[in-house]
Formats: structure tokens, sequence, C-alpha cells
DNA sequence: CGTGAACTTGAGATTTCTCAAGCGGGGTGG
DNA sequence: CCACCCCGCTTGAGAAATCTCAAGTTCACG
């Protein structure tokens, strides 16, 4: 399946023949990566741009001191260093899972950006959901309390995997450990600890195991302040491969 | 001046002429307006974009109760929704002082770009430089203590401004109240004012009556770890009007 | 000289952090 | 097969950062 990345750029728009043809010569040669692997360093020089074609991923940055602010997850088929088209990268990804990316030389890219414009708008328009995103999560930081970040959180990393189709249910797979949690919504490991129980005693969601579960989403994305827009998914006109118990309202939260 | 657009695309891109003359049709049209008007709305289906010609704006996103987020501030060039390019916005743009901005149809820009691609990169690096900012924002709110995120703040707008030629020597006109900076880094009002005072008394910057004044340029970037990387300012070459009385450096803090 | 917005100050209340220790399960070497 | 160990999770408790409320103060402006 090295459609990943056709798929998801489709997404932001749709592409012909030809442009299919011209990503899926990108993410031809793909390479295994393992857990835990680095696979963007922040300081590197690399002229190379990753493509993530299977697997999960985080991007953070790290100080000096060790202290490490994730800002973002990636799901199959996203671009890593994008940023890399026209700067230097000045964050990190690793992987979260074993998975498999695509490394193709950025001069490379920037030929197949040149050649084909609506490829361009579908990666630009990636970009700007992407800042989109990071804005939302400002918004938490600065704004909300500790108890709705975290909610918010669970609610984005379902919303995301739900429209990639990754979702069982109301359940999904997120191979992510509580620290990576904390240095997303900036806090320590115990106090987001204690979050995390609050929300599942409060019967709203529950993340063990590297799963998480949604127990009422409503209620959930209520307490996050959660309004998918920010998201920019495509609606979804003919559902996704439908999820058998449940199915969730991504728009807007329902009110209470 | 309605060359203010182009010499800050300039600096994204070279420009041809023809494509310079492009730029300035778009600015041609162009309106006055007061400080504190609301030059994008969160909401609005508005088809037009907005280019920032004079004076100072800042983007903030507004939650149903009042808590505000300042997403970040614009100078003079930039180009206030381009995200509206490809995505609906989900910000709000008010301005910080009157000024004038020119309103472009969506359209027209989509056109634009299409007919001038290097136009069109020099956009894309735009919005990309845009988010770097965000990210680094986003570190200072997840990760780093007030005083620091002040001290970034204030390091973050002397070198922006610095880089459009709007300072003066050590200091610069900066028409944020103290409510403002608190939003932007997400502080208290109250907290945000005891952190300005003890930067004024560790003698490293001084804000006050909308001047912003920095005392000890070294000290403060370490106290910020500021690094000016993520700005991605083109290095000088020709150091800009030069300064008359200091000279900072901008690149990383001179460390300890 | 009155007024309002922005800024300052004080003090108690909350949230969140840090440190420190204990628990639990799965993997591994003996 | 078992004991041990490590990592991730959990708990407790005091400390620190930050917030909220509430009351001044200053200063530009009419």
């Amino acid at each position: 399946m090295p459609g990943r990345l056709v798929e998801n750029l489709q997404r932001y728009g749709d592409l012909t023949g030809e442009e299919r043809r011209a990503v899926e010569m990108l993410a031809a040669a793909s390479r295994l990566v393992p857990a835990g692997a680095e696979l963007v360093a922040d300081s590197d020089g690399s002229a190379d741009c990753h493509l993530l074609l299977e697997g999960q991923a985080f991007r953070h940055k790290t100080l000096p001191d060790g202290r490490r602010q994730i800002l973002g997850f990636h799901t199959p088929g996203e671009v890593l260093d994008l940023q890399r088209l026209f700067l230097s990268v000045d964050y990190g990804v690793s992987a979260l899972t074993s998975g498999r990316i695509a490394v193709v030389p950025t001069a490379r890219l920037v030929e197949t950006v040149n050649t084909h414009p609506r490829l361009a708008h579908a990666l630009w328009r990636m970009s700007l959901v992407d800042a989109s995103i990071q804005r939302e999560w400002m918004v938490g930081m600065g704004r909300k309390s500790a108890y709705a970040r975290v909610a918010h959180l669970l609610c984005e990393i379902f919303a995301r995997l739900q429209a990639s189709g990754l979702t069982t249910g109301a359940r999904c797979r997120f191979p992510a450990t509580q620290a990576h949690l904390a240095d997303a919504v900036g806090l320590s490991q115990v106090h987001l600890n204690r979050v995390l129980q609050q929300l599942r005693t409060a019967g709203l969601a529950r993340f063990r195991a590297r799963e998480l579960l949604i127990l009422d989403w409503a209620g959930l994305a209520s307490a996050a302040e959660f309004d998918g827009q920010y998201l920019h998914l495509p609606t979804p006109t003919v559902p996704r491969p439908p999820d058998p118990h449940v199915r969730f309202q991504m728009d807007r939260a329902a009110g209470p």
C-alpha cells in the first residue's frame, strides 16, 4: 500500500492520473523504520524530505536541558518535513511505532511541485491545515485548563485517526506513553496521569495500554470545547468504512 | 509606499519585474483602517484576502467565554489570511494601530498565484515561516517559565521589527497593551505585569508607553532561550539601514 | 478637574509541579 | 520455570508558580 500518500493527498485536492503517478514515483523507494527511530533530526543539514507511508510518528522540539514539547502527531500519508521545501527544519520527528518512510531528495520534490501545480496546491493546503492545528494547540496551552487540554487532545487524535480509517468503533490504537501526552499538552507526567484518571472517572474516555477508548464523545468534546473545524477534514460525503458500533459526529460538539 | 508588500515578499524569494507588478496590482486598491478595527473576522464567510500595507495587527482566537489567545503579531507587508487561499479562516485579526490594508478577492489571488509560480513559492514560504513561529510559541507555552516566555516574546518582537527597519537603536514602538502581551504568552494580566517588572529590574528590557526598549540583548535572549533561527529572517547581507546607537546580534544568544 | 483606560499592588486561593516512593507486568537470563 | 529488572504507571505530600479578586494609582484627554 504505497498508495497511502496518494490517498491522503487526494483529501487535499483532486489529482489527475498523471499526478497520482508522480506521487507514487516519489514514494517508490521506501524504508522500514523501527519504533522510536529518529526520522527527521532538528539539526541535520539533510537535503531529503521524508514521507510517512506507514506507522505513526510525532514532531517535537527538545530544549537543551531535555524538556520536550511535542508539536503534533503524524498519521500515515503525511509529509514529515515539508518545510524543507523552502526552509531548514527546526524540529525533530520520531517514530511512535515501527513503520515505513520514503526519503526523497528535496530537489526532486521541488521539481515535482514545479511540474505539477495542482500537486503543489494540495501540499500547500496540507501545510496550512498543519498550521491550523498548531494554532488550536496554542489556544489550549495558553488559555485552557489541563483537563480541557487533555480532553481536546484525545478528541483530536480520535477524530484524525477516524478520518484515516484507523479506528474500530469507539476505539483506536494510539501507541504513545503518558509521557508523550504530557509533552504534547505541556503538563508534567504526574499531572497528566491524574487528569487521565479524572476523564476515566467522569466516564468520558479511557487511555490505557496504548489504546484510546472513547466512552462519551459528546461529553468529551464539550469538556474539551472541541470543534473539529480546525482539522479541515474533508466532509465525509460517503462516510468512511462505517465503524460497526459507534458513529460519532465530528463537526461540532453536540452542545449540552 | 504600497511597496511594503513587495519589499516583504522579496524577502521570501526574488521577484521579477513582472511579478512585482502583479503584486502591486493586488495592493492597488487600499483602505485606511482605524486602530482596533477587526480586519479579519473568524466567522465571516468573506471571500476576500487581506494584505496589511501599513500599521500593526495581531491574530487571535477568542473562546465563547471571552478568553483570548493571541496567535501572532503582524508587521506591514504581511498577508493576514493567506489561509483563505485554500481553507476557511478560523481566527480573527485586529488592528493594533491605525493602518492601511488592501482587500483582494480570493479568486483573484488564486489566479495571480497560478500565473506566477515564483510568487506562489514566496507566499508558500511565508506561510511556512508563519508556522515555524507558531511552533516556537508552542514550545514557550508548553515548556518555558512565564519569565522566559515574556522575554522571548520581547526578543521576537524586537527582532522582527528590526528586520523590517522599524526600530531605532534599542528602541521600537510596539503599540500593544499589557493585556495583549498577556494574551500572547498565555498569562494573566496581573502576572504579566509582574514579570515585566522583573525584566525591568533585571536590567534586560523595558516595555512602557507602547514602546519597547532593550537594555541588554544578550541577557534577554539568554533568559528567553531565544535563538532567532526560527524566524527565518534573511541573513542581512548588507545590514539594514544601520541603527545609530546599537547593533544587536540576531542569530543566537551570546551564551554565558 | 473629572473620567476612563491602562497599569500596579496586595493577599489569599488554585492549579500544577517536583520529589520520592511503590506497584505491575512482561521480558530475559539463569 | 522462576527471579529479577526495567519501564511505564500510580500515589502521596509539600512546594512553587500562577490565578483571581479587589482596590489603588497614574496619566492622557476632554
